[in-house]
DNA sequence: TTGATAAATAATAAATTTATTATATAATAG
DNA sequence: CTATTATATAATAAATTTATTATTTATCAA
């Protein structure tokens, strides 16, 4: 995810409140679009858009299950720790395994 | 930044082309206006639009120095691992720290 | 096959964001 | 005070994003 074209992609799909929220609940576990629509408060046809904007990002895929289509984070621990980070912001500081990882990339 | 609101302000600040290589540029220290404009290729006016909204998402922040005006990270933890996690989202995994604020969030 | 459910797509209208142009403010130097 | 430099603001045009409505595709069950 180095090329700024992908973080500003990532980044305006997170940007919304809908796909948020859609993200919220995904970092929770899979669900199928049905499940997500009843938790939010939007047409079958917009949600459908938000979720090809967000499979679209990289963020999320998808895959059959029965009749049914489910929804599941595709970096999930990119995501958790972006949500992470929006809540806990003041607390947070960077962990030595970050750091670690920042000092190998520059060395390179 | 519990606020799904502030979250949302946030991310709308730093998903623009410009206003992330704005903050990544103060990533590396305070900067004045005119420094920035003539490493980004924008107009004045529109630099300070970008300004404007990056300060009113709380993420950053100015002071006057003598004849300038800089503008510094007013969230650097924040916005540095947002950066970082942009950048290192593969290798990217929850750590310690953040795990045990967590889980004092989900005991309330 | 038919009907029903689940979800995606297309077209368009509505809303929001962005960039430009012109102007204003504020501080400093002379 | 005047001119200059540095930056912000306002108005508007241009571009992009979002939501709606209608339609389509796909799967399953009877």
């Amino acid at each position: 995810m180095t090329d700024p074209d992908k973080q500003l992609q990532i980044l305006k799909a997170c940007a919304h409140p809908v796909r948020l929220k859609i993200l919220k609940l995904l970092a929770k576990g899979e669900n199928c679009v049905q499940d997500v629509n009843k938790l939010l408060e939007v047409s079958q046809p917009n949600l459908s858009q938000h979720m090809g904007i967000l499979k679209n990002s990289g963020l999320v895929d998808n895959r059959i299950k029965g009749s049914k289509r489910c929804y599941f984070l595709s970096m999930p621990t990119f995501t958790v720790n972006l949500i992470n980070l929006l809540e806990i912001e003041h607390n947070y500081v960077p962990c030595e395994k970050v750091q670690k990882i920042l000092e190998k990339k520059n060395e390179i």
